[in-house]
DNA sequence: CCGAAGTGGAACATTGATGTTCCAACATGG
DNA sequence: CCATGTTGGAACATCAATGTTCCACTTCGG
């Protein structure tokens, strides 16, 4: 009964975590990076990378996969439903920052965007409606232009910190005003 | 003396023409777009692409340079020096906007990132850097943030029009309107 | 109308990525 | 210590993109 979830061995799950962990950093950087660099990036030999992953498209899950969980992860721990949307939304824009290399893929859309339009925007979406609601989200902005505003933001914040051109203290502090005025009504 | 600006019949400038415009096109859509589907997307044999820009190197220069002119065109016609900066500011977003796929070409960097550091982002900065000493702008955000937001916003916006999920007399306010907010002081 | 300019397509060589197979090395836990 | 699981590398076949050459066909201006 383990058919959905392989049990691996200790060194099975490090390989194969390495390897996806160094192919979302090398997507990002370069969406077409091909499989004997992310190999390289992860330290395993490129036969390797092939035996985790038959091909490309085996990977591209995987990262999807991958995607999916921390996209959930955040979403639980930003508790969305507290306080009022707005800062809710404060709240969530340091979280969402967390996803790091993974906002590249999914805004660049390297992972398919059925992930970012099911999963991934769905609680967003949800808090914008809401905020519209409560009348703490600007009215004359559609929920899918806000979800794009912030997505956006996030996306040039990261782009920025990874870049090296400013630090976190100096980003963050700037994401959250920009997108809070933004939204404001 | 027409070395630097080869004179060229009326059939060869319209053949280029229709391959730069199918290039950037299609390198919007899919930046490893390869040539033979550029070709295509133009009309001509890929044998002619080839008689004009023996390489893919030649092709994106031409794509980079036509970025150029098209940007200065804007700078020319927004009239970026009038009346205060923020207003100047909303005025110049929808002229950005006509940019169209370019935008998507400089925001993803399939132009060289040379291009929009330089002759691209230096009007807009000054603009931003205007604003400060004016006080129409917000003093906590860098001004490499305001570039940034600008032209997020105006990917966003382009891209949202492109795949036809909103028109643009819907997206233009919207644009205009979190730009302007996220701005402001 | 005719010659030059422009074009498209077939054919070819080259290159880099991909995916496969096989084997030698190695660690590591029983 | 040794059987098993895991790895890296060499070698190979395949494929798509690139860039080149050559030739036949249009077309368009003088």
């Amino acid at each position: 009964m383990t058919e959905a979830q392989e049990i691996e061995t200790g060194a099975r799950a490090r390989t194969r975590r390495a390897i996806v962990e160094a192919a979302v950093r090398e997507l990002a950087r370069d969406s077409a990076a091909s499989l004997g660099q992310i190999a390289d990036a992860a330290g395993v030999g490129r036969t390797t990378l092939h035996r985790y992953f038959p091909d490309r498209a085996e990977l591209l899950a995987a990262v999807g996969a991958e995607t999916v969980a921390r996209l959930t992860e955040v979403h639980a721990r930003a508790r969305v439903d507290e306080g009022d949307a707005r800062a809710a939304l404060r709240r969530l824009c340091p979280e969402y920052l967390l996803l790091g290399d993974l906002l590249t893929l999914l805004f660049t859309g390297v992972v398919p965007d059925a992930v970012l339009d099911g999963e991934g925007a769905a609680p967003l979406a949800a808090l914008v409606a809401r905020g519209h609601r409560e009348g703490s989200i600007d009215p004359e902005l559609d929920v899918e232009w806000v979800v794009g505003v912030v997505w956006a933001q996030l996306y040039l914040a990261w782009a920025t910190l990874r870049e090296g051109q400013a630090a976190r203290h100096d980003i963050v502090p700037m994401l959250v005003r920009t997108v809070d005025k933004a939204v404001a009504p």
